[in-house]
DNA sequence: GTGCAGATCCCCT
DNA sequence: GGGGATCTGCACG
């Protein structure tokens, strides 16, 4: 398990550091687990694209809370996107957006909550890997840092980092906060 | 292979 | 009442 301080950085420094980490989903017995591949930033007042922007309000008050808690939301209608509560302790709000996984464990279950057998299709976006590892707004809040149905733990080593600007937004768009990693497979 | 419209609902203004 | 940190299928070439 990644302990409580891991998250207690610069909102930045975790999307990086994060990479490479293992998330860990159980269902029912049946264990589905990934390497995290692509993250995004999203920090508060300096921020113009990020939900904690303004002010705190029932939506985005997860990115307010204790570091290292789940901060879900649903947007277009349609979707879920999961987020990591992390930002260094003087800001007070900051996520990081976990934008794409590399399938490892339950890569069955994976393909049928997501109605395709593509492998290249499965989590690689942050709606897509929501559906496959059924994150929903109940796991608003959760505290990633125990063991339980939804937690991240430490991952393999990755080499270069690849930056880029952040996708799907259209304010902030000279922030260079997005995120990558190729792993060997 | 690329591009765009439609799906569809919650939260903020 | 409107827009959104998206995905998919279908049309066109």
């Amino acid at each position: 398990m990644l302990p409580r301080e891991f998250y207690d950085k610069d909102t930045v420094t975790v999307a990086r550091n994060i990479l490479g980490k293992r998330i860990i989903r159980k269902i029912k017995g049946i264990e589905i687990s990934g390497i995290i591949t692509e993250t995004e930033a999203y920090k508060h007042t300096d921020d113009p694209a990020s939900h904690a922007f303004g002010k705190q309000t029932d939506r985005n008050k997860a990115m307010f809370g204790d570091v290292g808690h789940a901060y879900v939301y649903f947007t277009y209608g349609m979707h879920y996107c999961f987020n990591v509560v992390a930002r260094h302790p003087k800001i007070k709000a900051g996520a990081v957006l976990i934008r794409s996984i590399e399938p490892e464990k339950g890569i069955n279950k994976i393909k049928k909550n997501r109605g395709t057998i593509n492998l290249k299709n499965l989590t690689n976006g942050p709606a897509k890997l929501t559906q496959a590892l059924e994150i929903t707004r109940k796991h608003y809040g959760v505290d990633l840092t125990k063991d339980s149905k939804l937690h991240i733990t430490d991952g393999i080593k990755h080499e270069k980092i690849y930056t880029s600007p952040r996708v799907g937004i259209k304010k902030a768009t000279d922030k260079l906060w997005n995120f990558k990693i190729n792993i060997k497979s």
